[in-house]
DNA sequence: CTTGACAATGCTACCGGTGGCATTTAGTAT
DNA sequence: ATACTAAATGCCACCGGTAGCATTGTCAAG
């Protein structure tokens, strides 16, 4: 068996290019980077050896002449490894489409060093470049820190902001506004949120989108039914066991994630409560546990892999510098509903 | 607000570290890479200037001039994403340890061109060593490719073997047999098994440590009892409603894996099939859907964090040569039982 | 026919380390 | 004291690229 790579031949440097194109390595560097100072014949001679020797040049070589390491970073503290798995795999698509590699770097969001952990991590392996997903893609010190030390960065985050050529954006708002609109299709009068840590845009945003079309539709929230939880399904269980034990028991209850709606289901079982007959429980995310817990989850799904591509190309273009037209452009993408079983009728 | 480190200042380099020491670049470098022949008194300085300035060597330049990267490679194919953020934190925790980062890929295991695409995946980052799970770990040519080409590696994988120095291991067979005693100790007779993919190691060693356990006990299982799946939650759903709809049920089935084993307990949810009451259900890898879902799955925990540090600790062991120890080390770790809602005693 | 301007290409000094070999220093046997 | 050997350290070429500047070539304007 044969592959097209045999390490233990020697490796093919720039020098061997140019010694065959007959031409300068300087002139073949300036093929590999595009320069426009080269010749078009010039160009596709070497362009043909480079094709013809498969010569990839050195990434650590460049790197250390240019200071350039063709190495992104990706920075999460996010407990959601569904959702992590689906923007690394999203992220290394483009990246290995544009000769990146991406490294990996989980940290704890709320330490007092993120700072300098950050810091130390794009510096240790001199990275190009930063996608910081939620919740550490909130922290603005963060931000504000790359900034001063001249990282370019994506940051991943719901809602809107005009500093497009910073952040690739979900309109979670939109989003859960959809939600209360199926919600009073479906008849319900008696509605309950669960919120995200409200200190989270995102859990702002769902929140906002909720309650705002909510009372627009003539079905304001009353204020004991919209309570705040921590993201984590035991949040879920403790506010859902709370909100159904009540005397006033809510018909429907929308949590901020499907972690939480995934911990009410749970509430309610123990409480012998039918859902979606006695109750109907929506959820945000459509993690893979949505669809696997019975019944399965009403929620709403975002286009992950498509931020993550997103996230990598605006990055990318930043670090390359050339094409402007793609840092800045508005990356907004638009999460869906998902209806399952665990939302009915109000029944009487 | 200050950072230890702040880029915008010129980077300190080793000719910089040789001058304030006043010894030589040669020295210098000696001393970081712990090389026996320098003077304890020198080291001792040395040492100290490296840690008065924070001076860290360039990985980009190291590399450059050692060939080394200082970057290992996760090789991984699963679906299974809890399992692989599990393993990836663990391998990040020990690579920053030991100054080495984590580069990550997916890929389609069984494709024609893996080793092709895995070769170049080291090739165009140089990437020191690899790490690799299941399933790809078990695609014996693939291994082949890379001794061939010299690149060191690990393999995680379920079951045992002699080759110490390529291997984690996990004992699943030891654990299914656990699972078969449990099992007999709820005084079930009418046991099932779904398999996974038999050409799987993983799968066959858990089968075969089930069924012989169960066979020792006095309860071998029948023919019809033991059905062959794809390890994915449809698969579960599909076969699980196979043997719940035969004639002759089972009190009891044991899934190869928590996804199956999540996909049998909506089938038996909808052929109103009350578990525990009715029938019992089991999984492995306990990931976290197993205790999500309701009832909270009876299943067996690997400590995959520990299997990643030890394939960290062992490839890098490989990579830099020293300590043979660490290299032959025998890394196999043993899965436990967990017992949650999913199974009881039998009813009659 | 010169000269200038611009395009195309080459020359070469780095980038920040490593490693082979030379050199210096110190210790030991004679 | 002298020669010899091992330990400690320094010198310098090199890893494979990039980039500033020099050089060569071409064509049009003067």
């Amino acid at each position: 068996m044969r592959y097209n790579i045999d390490m233990n031949q020697p490796k093919i440097t720039i020098n061997d290019i140019a010694r065959l194109a007959g031409v300068s390595k300087r002139t073949v560097s300036r093929v590999i980077n595009q320069s426009p100072k080269v010749g078009e014949l010039t160009k596709q001679k070497v362009e043909q050896i480079i094709a013809e020797y498969n010569y990839v040049p050195d990434k650590q070589a460049r790197g250390l002449a240019s200071s350039r390491s063709y190495l992104l970073g990706l920075i999460y503290d996010q407990p959601d490894a569904l959702y992590i798995d689906e923007i690394q795999r999203g992220v290394i698509d483009t990246c290995s489409q544009r000769g990146y590699e991406l490294v990996v770097h989980p940290c704890k969001y709320k330490s007092d060093d993120l700072n300098t952990n950050v810091l130390n991590f794009v510096r240790r392996s001199k990275l190009d470049g930063l996608i910081i997903l939620p919740p550490a893609s909130e922290v603005d010190a963060l931000a504000q820190m790359l900034d001063e030390n001249i990282v370019p960065y994506v940051r991943l985050v719901s809602g809107h902001t005009e500093a497009t050529d910073k952040f690739v954006m979900s309109n979670d708002r939109h989003a859960a506004s959809d939600m209360a609109k199926f919600i009073v299709s479906l008849k319900h009068e008696k509605i309950a949120m669960i919120t995200g840590p409200l200190n989270y845009r995102s859990s702002r945003e769902r929140y906002e989108g909720f309650t705002e079309t909510m009372a627009s539709l003539g079905y304001p929230l009353e204020a004991n039914f919209i309570v705040e939880g921590s993201n984590q399904y035991e949040s879920g269980i403790e506010l859902g066991r709370k909100l159904l034990t009540s005397d006033d028991k809510p018909s429907v209850i929308f949590a901020n994630n499907d972690e939480m709606a995934s911990g009410v289901l749970k509430a309610a079982f123990e409480l012998d409560i039918k859902v979606p007959g006695q109750l109907s429980i929506c959820g945000f995310d459509d993690n893979l546990m949505a669809s696997r817990v019975i019944p399965a989850l009403t929620t709403i799904k975002r286009p992950v892999r498509q931020m993550a591509k997103y996230a990598a190309n605006k990055l990318i273009a930043k670090v390359e510098g050339n094409n402007p037209q793609a840092i800045i452009q508005n990356c907004t993408v638009h999460p869906e509903l998902v209806i399952r079983d665990s939302t009915g009728f109000k029944q009487d």
